[in-house]
DNA sequence: CTGTTAGCGCCTTCAT
DNA sequence: ATGAAGGCGCTAACAG
């Protein structure tokens, strides 16, 4: 027994056999639930009742079908096993739950290839689609959005809109940080090649260096993965530096743990900063990282795109947030040469 | 412009224009897609390549209105940011996208009634849902197997079809190597009370200690996550116990954040043992964990489903997928009293 | 305010 | 091997 007082939902309840049940046309019973603005209070009642006794369930096909509207938007990201991505997902999922839409996953697996496929595949049955850390083509992203409401995260494609997870802040703050403990040589060890995000810290970190007059080494983990963060350590002592930035939390361990395999402590010879701050607090060592509004994009991303879907007009949206530079235990003052 | 040399998809190419266009019935067109095998192979190429050149979409919600067949299936998990389901997610979406079937995410966020309410909403229009680590009460699920096609994943309802990730025999291991390095006494912290895998581990260390002859001490991270992992070290440390076995890797990184606070060395003073072994190797120091089959679950509970939907009938089918144990560097010899 | 009348785009017997 | 006709369940003018 359920706890629910009504009948169990048997399938083939439609508005059909609730009309006929009521007296009524099944005109009214639709909008009993679409438009009930449309009828007489009491009848919308009456309605309800009926439905919920007889176990009423609208079938949300028909509905798209008769409507053009399938009360689903897509959501395409690259790897949900990166934890970069959960709490945008989890956001998101939410944001739309609570306009009563639902969402429909898409992993890419990284791959352009696959991700247009996905994107193929949803464009046909969803209302709108928010696409994160897309590696598409500039190109075939402005086509797309071109036919269906699109929003992008991470990804800064003028006339598409976009909510942007802006580090800039953040690896300001860090350079201050680090320069401020007297560090002179910087070490930038960078994620997936090309995407947005590592561009803009590669940028931010270029400028900040500049500013502060400290030395710079760009590197590049290779694949963006832990595995790829161990394996650059080497580079990085060979310059010789004594402070870290990494392109995210995860590649940063995968540092952290090439220097301790080396016997380099943290923080007394090398400062660490990872990027995220996703699972840098479930981590020992504590990671000092910059913090990023994930879970915040993922809500104005949906909220955005709902808008578009209900016909708002938005010229050229550019959402950028802010970042900024959590302290725990991996930075400290820079060693005696 | 796009890569593909056909048109784009125009919004409103249905079959009846590819109809139009090529002087056959619209049943013509729709067999070629849904039924080629009932037309001259000739004829299937023929409106095909129409279709291509028109830029034609298969209308979805028209189609699930006249099957009675969605395409999609869901997937529900109580919390997207807990890495324990990311890989459950990925590999589900996966099988799901090779077989043509797209995936609706559901996030309860560990809540019983939202749980529920998006169950409800999804029933309807999904051809099969997979519930991950539900928390819905028994007679509630075996209600809703009943109605639709259900495959549970980390819980054991019988006559609902379920895959389970079972730790048992990683425990075991786990405190066989304990054992084996001299460890006399253990304590387990436990992750979220009630659950399925919580009760199996439990029950699982209970055995095995008895059998070696290890003193237990049972805790319970509250909440279970990496701050309760955290203040659970008090517990421990009072247990007098040498070794830890931690529900997962999150909480045993509270156990090791807890430890390093207090100035517990590990493995030195105290070894930590955690389980799923999804962050485990991307952290430092390498933590010792009970490897668990979770891709494969959302794989196989993927294929299952999809095997129910398509109509085979399952007799109460319980897939149990094995665990063990992989030594990292959180584990070592037990201190001398 | 409510009923009538047409579809939405596709699949599917039933004929041919 | 293909066409004709009806219906899946709902919404949306248009009347009244």
């Amino acid at each position: 027994m359920t706890s629910t007082s009504s009948g169990r939902p048997r399938a083939g309840t439609t508005i059909g056999v609730i009309a006929r049940e009521l007296g009524v046309s099944r005109s009214t019973v639709s909008r009993a639930f679409s438009r009930p603005d449309l009828l007489r209070p009491e009848t919308v009642e009456r309605v309800r009742a009926a439905a919920e006794q007889l176990g009423y369930e609208a079938n949300q096909a028909a509905r798209a079908l008769a409507t053009g509207r399938s009360g689903t938007i897509a959501l395409v990201v690259p790897d949900i096993a990166n934890p970069f991505f959960p709490p945008i997902i989890r956001a998101a999922q939410a944001a739309a739950d609570g306009r009563d839409y639902c969402v429909m996953l898409g992993d890419s697996a990284e791959n352009p290839q696959q991700e247009q496929r996905l994107i193929s595949r949803f464009a046909t049955q969803v209302d709108g689609l928010v696409l994160v850390s897309s590696r598409l083509p500039t190109a075939e992203l402005m086509d797309y959005a071109r036919r269906r409401p699109v929003v992008l995260v991470n990804r800064d494609v003028s006339n598409v809109p976009r909510v942007l997870i802006d580090s800039t802040t953040g690896v300001g703050e860090a350079v201050v940080h680090l320069a401020e403990l007297g560090h002179k040589r910087l070490a930038y060890v960078g994620g997936t090649a090309g995407s947005w995000s590592d561009q803009q810290r590669r940028r931010a970190v270029t400028a900040a260096c500049a500013a502060y007059g400290i030395a710079l080494t760009m590197l590049q983990a290779r694949p963006a993965t832990y595995a790829g963060g161990v394996e650059t350590v080497d580079g990085v002592l060979a310059s010789r530096s004594s402070a870290i930035i990494a392109f995210d939390d995860v590649i940063a361990h995968g540092v952290l743990a090439g220097l301790a395999e080396r016997g380099v402590r943290v923080p007394d010879d090398v400062s660490v900063v990872g990027c995220d701050d996703v699972s840098a607090a479930m981590t020992y060592p504590p990671l000092t990282t910059i913090s990023l509004r994930c879970a915040d994009a993922g809500d104005i991303a949906v909220s955005v795109l709902l808008d578009l879907v209900g016909g708002r007009r938005v010229t050229d949206l550019r959402c950028s947030l802010d970042s900024k530079l959590v302290l725990r235990a991996t930075t400290g003052p820079a060693p005696a040469r």
